[in-house]
DNA sequence: AGCTGGTATCAGCCCCGAGTGATGTGACAG
DNA sequence: CTGTCACATCACTCGGGGCTGATACCAGCT
């Protein structure tokens, strides 16, 4: 099939602050407090962010004690690099042909 | 580098009609009547939108006659593509090494 | 020239979502 | 048991962006 991909997951990862958020999270299992240090943002909203890449399949939570670390879905992004390729390979070949004009 | 990408470009992805136009212009390079009767949305609404993906690198115009046709720039999605494999490999090996709990 | 069809721009409405403060819940330490 | 810390949820404000109608622009045809 080509490009299963519903836009619902890049609008996730369109935040920036949800991008810094997996980016840091590419490094290292972070917990939230480590999250807001790092990120100067208000618990609240990060507890918010974390909800909305938790329901995106893009984070996984592991509770620890009284802590919630959190650690990316590699499979979710390998799954999109592949689209992102199918998509590069299928628009390649897609300059040749052109629809006529009406 | 890790991770040079901007979340911009996922933003502007993460819209459901502009992911429609970019999975239409995967198969076939159209113009913008093409794209009207495809889409069944407004020529406005999609001159706006082609606006937006042409001056995120996304999409290239190339005018023929009183026609504008778009076409994928396949190097930008081949980009994103090794953009996340990049992220998948990093957060695969992320989930070992844990901070130390503050 | 004037007319018609294909696109781009402008101005405005309206709604979704990011951000914030207050509050609730749950888990350890004393 | 009581306080404190980590985290989640609720209620709310507010600004950005998607959508639209009107309009300007441009290329080709008669």
């Amino acid at each position: 099939m080509l490009t299963s991909v519903d836009p619902d997951v890049l609008r996730v990862l369109g935040d920036p602050l949800r991008w810094k958020i997996v980016t840091l999270l590419a490094r290292e299992t972070l917990c939230t407090t480590h999250l807001v240090e790092e990120t100067g943002a208000k618990q609240t909203n990060l507890s918010n962010h974390m909800k909305v890449l938790r329901e995106a399949g893009l984070v996984e939570t592991e509770p620890c004690g009284r802590f919630t670390y959190y650690k990316l879905n590699a499979d979710a992004l390998a799954a999109l690099s592949g689209q992102f390729a199918e998509l590069a390979a299928s628009a390649h070949s897609a300059t040749q042909n052109k629809r006529a004009c009406p």
